[in-house]
RNA sequence: CGGGGUGUAGCAUAGUGGUAGUGUACUCGGUUUGGGACCGAGCGGUCCGGGUUCGAUUCCCGGCACCCCGACCA
């Protein structure tokens, strides 16, 4: 798309207030748009990213067999009170209001209740398990305090997938899967090296759960890593049984600022136990599903990469979730050829932002870094004169001049 | 929820018990064009409520909002 037709503008000054790396860039670059604490609009530019990321978790979880639904933010009040958890004693953070005709109901923090509610419509035999579903959702938190930005949101979309087994070998089996497609997620929008599967309280159901902790000083959870072994353990189970249990000693770990960027934990038969999501076994038994939840929140993700990989001028994306591929630069003496370009670069399929404005190079040099796509294209009266154009990585800085055939293939 | 801090123009900031200043952005005119160009002119502002006072943006009380630390994060 041309830039001088993205109504999005980017500001030179840090918002007030606003401390947080991955709020202050994705801000000042037009990416969101603050309502108020803990609530962020996704800007077209901002949307494409987001978009992306949940295009990575959705290939990944239809990968794996999960079938994609959306359940309501809306939730009535007597399918939670089955499992006890609509006492605000019990889960604190909900935002609770009334229908007209006064009576209660909830703007959804997660959905476990729902979900198995209404697959008691569709589940009876053991001919129907196991499966998956899940779906990218918005949930509402009343978190006593939101902060850093996308970290900690009161509103904010997740995507939360629900596995449903006819017993715990066979919710293991799904689980390891849904273990490996989180690993993969995480390397493809680009934090996977800085991602450590954690070991963190499991609750009533198992001895733990799993968290993936992405290492970074923004982070709010403190994590204890072996670089060594790949794993981390959450302060919240560092203990020594702990660390016997999983083979690891305290020499070798090191302790880090984390951001818990996803979660999968086994729920055994606790919501089909009070929910009554029950199947017939091949000898005729009644029994529980057994299930597991696995969560990842996409605002969250991209505000953790904002975090990571940003430099003092700006943001830099990782291919995988740039808003766009390419970011063409016209500079003077080489308009012409520059909207030729774009017309070419369109045609090819590639994604490209055209800062076809009337303004400095100066302006636009420093708009492309702050929107951080990782190619940057020059066309200007300096390139023509050599014949070519020029291609500048955002994230190593590495400049090349390459004929124009070449483009293509030049790209990260 | 406990503690601390901050609310001044679209944004970022200064200052004052007596007509509110700067940068940037925006509008107009002109000159510019490889790292946020320059000159001139212009538009635009004290979070809300109450109190003290001749007079409050400033002082006092209350509220609301935002940020930070802590607690919390099923």
């Amino acid at each position: 798309m041309r830039h001088s037709e993205l109504f999005t503008k980017t500001r030179r000054e840090a918002p007030k207030g606003e401390v947080s790396k991955n709020a202050e860039l994705l801000i000042r670059a037009g990416f969101i748009n603050k309502e108020m604490a803990g609530v962020y609009s996704y800007l077209p530019l901002g949307l494409r990213v987001l978009n992306n990321v949940q295009n990575i978790i959705r290939k990944e979880m239809n990968g794996i067999g999960g079938q994609e639904l959306l359940l309501t933010t809306l939730q009535d009040p007597e399918v939670w009170k089955k499992s006890g958890r609509w006492d605000d004693q019990v889960v604190d953070v909900w935002f609770k209001t009334t229908l007209a005709s006064q009576s209660e109901i909830g703007l959804a923090t997660t959905h476990e209740e729902p979900l198995t509610f209404a697959l008691k419509n569709h589940i009876r035999s053991h001919k129907d398990l196991p499966f998956s579903v899940y779906q990218f959702q918005t949930k509402f938190r009343n978190e006593l305090r939101a902060k850093s930005g996308l970290l900690r949101a009161r509103e904010f979309i997740m995507k939360d997938l629900y596995s449903f087994s006819k017993n715990e070998e066979e919710h293991e089996t799904f689980y390891e899967k849904a273990k490996e497609a989180y690993i993969r997620i995480f390397d493809r929008v680009g934090i996977g090296e800085q991602t450590y599967f954690t070991f963190a309280s499991g609750g009533s159901f198992s001895k733990y759960s799993h968290e993936f902790q992405t290492v970074t000083s923004a982070g709010e959870d403190i994590i204890y890593v072996s670089k060594e072994k790949g794993i981390a353990i959450n302060k919240e189970v560092y203990k020594d049984e702990v660390l016997k249990d999983l083979g690891v000693s305290k020499e070798e770990l090191t302790e880090e600022k984390a951001v818990e960027v996803g979660n999968i934990f086994p729920l055994g038969t606790k919501f089909s136990d009070a929910l009554g999501l029950m199947y017939k076994s091949e000898n005729g038994e009644e029994k529980p599903t057994v299930m597991g939840s696995y969560g990842i929140g996409p605002g969250r993700l991209m505000g953790t990469v904002v975090e990571i990989l940003s430099d003092e001028k700006g943001i830099v994306w990782p291919k995988n979730i740039s808003p766009f591929d390419v970011h063409l630069l016209s500079l003077p003496g080489g308009i012409e050829e520059a909207e030729k370009l774009y017309e070419e670069i369109v045609a090819s399929g590639k994604e490209v932002l055209f800062d076809d404005r009337d303004v400095s190079p100066g302006e636009k040099f420093a708009d492309s870094d702050l929107i951080g796509i990782p190619n940057r294209i020059i066309v200007s009266e300096k390139t023509l004169a050599q014949g070519k154009i020029e291609l500048v990585d955002r994230g190593s800085g590495e400049v090349k001049m390459v004929d124009k055939a070449e483009v293509g293939s030049a790209l990260v």
